[in-house]
DNA sequence: AAGGCCCTAATTTTT
DNA sequence: TTAGGGCCTT
């Protein structure tokens, strides 16, 4: 029992606290998990037994985490036992077993979002329904919402105040679309990741024997992240910790950040109103950062209005302020952030890996990268289009999903015709429109075209019957093969390699070097498998698998990189250095979530996240321009960085620290870059937006900070007497004459016509102009 | 049916 | 700016 003696008074409390319920709030950085883990252990070491115990964390890496841990202190044997892992792969593996009851086959495919967004899209169409009003992401967000809060179909249309709204948003035939939806993926034995949570609930209240068995054999159960859970988790840990009541939920609602996407805050909020004999427990001491780290969090999250009591401290040293910097465009934060990068890495002989840079968005993304290749700095992407969604991947992974399960429409679609083996749009329509009229899927259709009276001439039959037999034989293969041998073969036959290879663009090469990738991937995962005594390393599992991991579960490579990735991924994690992009209104906050004051909140706590992550350093940059939509827009900064108490950070200014490489538009002799200001130059003539003065910004920032407010600091002072007309010396280009000048501030600039023929605009900040006569 | 070109929408976050 | 979808030609 000496783990008890690495926690702190707060921590061991939870850890020892006994039967019924607990709530643990725990601030940022408190050692959340580590009571987390040592309270399963200590459950245990009591004897408790792990086939008892339940633990719902939020990533499939953090329950890996834990499980490693537990093992650690109560032997690799015992802790395999566990039932650890997200609600998602938990309950689709509850499902695997019980959901025959619901009519689902045990080897159901599960639908990703894209797979739910291409099917809505098709139903759309379907129906003949305008599609710039019936926007499939949309519908497919509102669907999923309505699943989130158990609105089944029924349920939507006997509540009239939901057919009503979406009546008035002009899309009468939402629940039509809702309906035809649910039926596909069930006739496609398909679950949704949505319909993970939602069967769940339905299996526990239609089947009390299953209830039972599943509230009897969990009898402790551990919800880690509470406050990111939503109605439909809700529900089901509410359900199966019925009998015990021994329920244990570790959370901060200063971190919750997945509203969007249903989570609901107030779970937290209840949980002693939903639970008898609460105890609640407080983790308020900080262990990962600085105090002016803490101070700064605390005094930004303290303009939130809705969130429990709780003061976060920490006994560290004070460390340094935060470092805030702005930059004229996007370009220039990037190379900002790796230029400093560079810097404390040399400074301070660091790995790369203490280094992450955190964005909102995660188009952000591009001008970080650019910059850190630009510096040979390595780094590594997390998220965005993740490896498992790419299009090669996916169609790979869609032969082997048709193997597992002939019905399932989206992953047939997907490859019917690819490679082409000249199966066009009009034969899959006709195939589509006999599957709904027999009420048979896509599959059985063309696998008893004989039976069946359809306009299909006998060349496409035949291409038909050829494709039907190729998946027919995968799945005799499937039985006695495993899933690398099947999978490789796969790739192979069906052409899928070929017709990359052939391919021979650079893309061509990386997709099948992709191909490749996975098919390593799950070789790994073979040989993973068939060491595990349970697990049978069978397709059905890696298939499972793949559909929920996330990059973040993906080969954590061990090689050292720089961390790009969005605030939302990185709730969890720690790095000594964090540099925190894009700080700029409409931006960060986000532009869609501003207009209420529980979205602004959110956004509010998700920068909390953001600042939390930071052991050592944290850098708030910001641009005044960006570039979106190709387009280059002026850009305030971010109500945040106002919020955050002034003694609390340290103000840069470009020009104070990188002044030589960290312009964008001129080189270090203030010459425009003209291929930069085409791009952006409105084809009248007029002076491109981004580089006209801004009086309201300057304004702005003359409020915020002082200190921003002086634009030529540090540059070279604008001679009064540099008119149009006037005679100049320029150190590099020569003697010419001012033809122009124009701007104001920062942004002033002469045309200037050189003897040796050619005409720039040059910055004046920067460029070393000597006026002549 | 296949391939190429043009238009438009997208950038909020994810299991 | 880019990716994906629609429309056109072969």
């Amino acid at each position: 029992m000496e783990f008890l003696n690495e926690l702190n008074d707060a921590q061991r409390a939870p850890v020892l606290h006994k039967e019924g319920a607990l709530m643990v709030i725990a601030g940022a950085g408190s050692g959340k998990t580590r009571v987390l883990t040592y309270r399963i252990a200590h459950l245990m070491q009591q004897g408790v037994d792990a086939f008892n115990i339940l633990a719902l964390t939020f990533t499939n890496k953090a329950a890996r985490e834990m499980k490693k841990r537990i093992a650690h202190i109560v032997g690799d044997s015992e802790a395999k036992n566990l039932w650890m892992g997200t609600f998602h792969s938990i309950f689709a593996r509850l499902l695997r077993y019980d959901g025959d009851k619901l009519g689902y086959p045990s080897n159901f495919t599960i639908y990703d979002t894209q797979d739910s967004q291409r099917l809505i899209a098709s139903i759309i169409k379907e129906m003949g329904l305008d599609k710039d009003i019936y926007k499939y992401k949309q519908i497919q967000n509102r669907i999923s919402s309505f699943k989130n809060s158990l609105i089944t179909v029924k349920a939507y249309f006997q509540n009239p105040e939901l057919v009503e709204a979406d009546a008035m948003a002009k899309r009468p035939r939402l629940g039509d679309i809702y309906k035809e939806y649910v039926d596909r993926c069930f006739k496609a034995g398909a679950m949704d990741f949505d319909d993970l949570l939602l069967r769940t609930n339905e299996l526990l209240s239609r089947f009390p024997e299953v209830l039972f068995k599943y509230q009897d054999r969990f009898r402790y159960i551990l919800v880690d992240e509470y406050q990111d859970t939503n109605h439909s988790q809700y529900l089901i840990v509410k359900a199966l910790s019925d009998r015990y009541q021994n329920i244990c939920v570790v959370g901060d609602d200063a971190q919750s950040i997945y509203s969007f996407r249903g989570a609901n805050i107030s779970n937290i909020l209840n949980f002693q109103r939903d639970y008898d004999n609460v105890a609640v427990y407080r983790l308020e001491q900080n262990y990962r950062s600085t105090k002016n780290i803490v101070n700064a969090a605390n005094s930004i999250i303290s303009n939130n209005k809705h969130q429990l009591e709780k003061v976060v401290w920490t006994a560290n040293d004070e460390g340094p302020r935060i470092k805030l910097h702005r930059s004229v465009t996007d370009a220039e934060e990037g190379r900002f952030v790796a230029g400093s990068i560079f810097e404390n890495k040399m400074q301070k002989q660091l790995p790369n890996g203490k280094f992450a840079v955190l964005y909102r968005t995660n188009s952000q993304s591009r001008a970080i990268e650019d910059a850190l290749r630009k510096k040979d700095i390595p780094y590594r992407i997390f998220g965005g289009l993740s490896f498992y969604q790419r299009k090669e991947i996916k169609d790979v992974l869609s032969y082997l999903r048709l193997v597992i399960n002939p019905k399932d429409e989206e992953a047939l679609k997907r490859i019917i015709n690819f490679p082409t083996r000249g199966i066009g749009q009009t034969t899959i329509d006709r195939l589509t429109v006999a599957a709904n009229h027999y009420q048979r899927s896509i599959f059985e259709v063309m696998d008893n075209l004989d039976k069946i009276d359809l306009k299909i001439n006998s060349g496409t039959r035949r291409k038909l019957e050829d494709f039907v037999n190729m998946i027919k034989s995968f799945q005799i293969m499937n039985e006695n093969s495993d899933a690398f041998t099947l999978a490789e073969h796969v790739a192979r036959k069906t052409g899928i390699l070929l017709e990359f290879k052939k391919d021979g663009t650079p893309e061509g090469v990386a997709r099948m070097e992709n191909i490749e990738e996975l098919l390593n991937g799950i070789k790994d995962f073979v040989e993973g498998q068939k060491e595990l005594a349970d697990a049978k390393g069978d397709l059905t599992e890696f298939l499972e698998d793949v559909a929920l991991a996330t990059d973040m579960d993906k080969d954590t490579g061990d090689e050292d990189r720089v961390a790009l990735m969005t605030i939302h991924l990185a709730k969890g994690l720690e790095f000594p250095y964090v540099y925190i992009v894009g700080m700029e209104e409409d931006l960060f906050p986000s532009a869609m979530s501003m207009n209420t004051r529980s979205e602004l909140e959110e956004e509010r706590r998700l920068f909390y996240v953001a600042l939390t992550r930071a052991e050592e350093q944290a850098y708030l940059t910001y641009a005044q321009n960006r570039y979106r939509w190709g387009k280059l827009i002026d850009a305030e900064p971010s109500r945040f960085i106002e919020e955050i108490d002034e003694k609390f950070i340290e103000n840069l200014t470009p020009a104070d620290t990188y002044k030589f490489r960290s312009f964008v538009n001129t080189d270090i002799f203030g010459e425009v870059d003209k291929s930069k200001l085409r791009q952006s130059k409105p084809s009248n003539g007029t002076p491109p937006k981004a580089l006209k003065p801004n009086e309201q910004q300057l304004r702005k920032l003359r409020k915020l900070k002082p200190q921003l407010a002086s634009p030529t600091k540090n540059t070279n002072p604008v001679d009064p007497n540099l008119a149009p007309g006037a005679l100049v010396n320029h150190t590099r280009f020569g003697r010419g004459k001012v033809l122009k000048i124009e701007g104001v501030g920062d942004d002033k600039k002469a045309e200037i016509q050189f003897e040796k023929g050619d005409v720039k605009k040059l910055l004046l900040r920067f460029a070393r102009l000597e006026i002549i006569n």
